[in-house]
DNA sequence: TCGCTTGTTCGATAAATTTCGAACAACGGA
DNA sequence: TCCGTTGTTCGAAATTTATCGAACAAGCGA
């Protein structure tokens, strides 16, 4: 449970986030990122364990789509908008208008 | 060789869009694809052999991203605009304006 | 029809991902 | 300090992907 690793944005690369964004699991997080804002892992667990979770949670971190902070025991996470609109204008918008597989 | 497998407007996937796109091959081929509106398999290689070549194709064109002809002996690959264009707007485009990896 | 060209398919191997339980670590409150 | 909560890390098994040579298939021209 320790610092996380964030990519600076000039080292977040478009294939990784477009991977990141390929699972449906890892899909849904984000979606639930855009409405809320900020939430726990635990908020959004999709009924997996919470090991599974956590490797979602870590590609998405390591692909620079959210960004972790640490509070107390609980990891908040919020989607990294500036970084990703400024890097890939657009992007998010696309993923987040687009219907649900 | 034989007809390929296309899918439905309909029943392209968001996720597995992404998720073609996600590979730094196939990303080269759809930016080819793009520049020069339509090309062979050949033309497209990226110094790999035809059967990896013909992998990426596959991955491309189930997804919904490209549309295979046949014309003759050769397969005329392009993208599929309009659909994408029209189920999520505005994906082709940020992802061919993105800087390369 | 023979042979050349273009791609696909098969098979096998290697590598990467996903999944999830169990153990571990950090924090904060009683 | 002890304990409950929150997540991460470890290990192992199952699945999926990527690669690429070799064999195959189809069209076209000589």
């Amino acid at each position: 449970m320790r610092g996380q690793r964030h990519p600076k944005p000039e080292d977040i690369e478009l294939t990784r986030v477009l991977y990141a964004l390929s699972d449906p699991v890892r899909l849904d997080v984000v979606r639930q990122l855009d409405r809320e804002g900020e939430a726990t892992c635990a908020a959004l667990d999709c009924g997996r364990p919470k090991s599974s979770m956590s490797h979602h949670f870590r590609v998405l971190r390591e692909s620079g789509v959210i960004r972790t902070r640490t509070d107390g025991t609980a990891h908040m996470n919020e989607l990294r908008r500036g970084d990703l609109d400024r890097l890939f204008p657009g992007l998010l918008r696309v993923v987040l208008d687009a219907p649900k597989d």
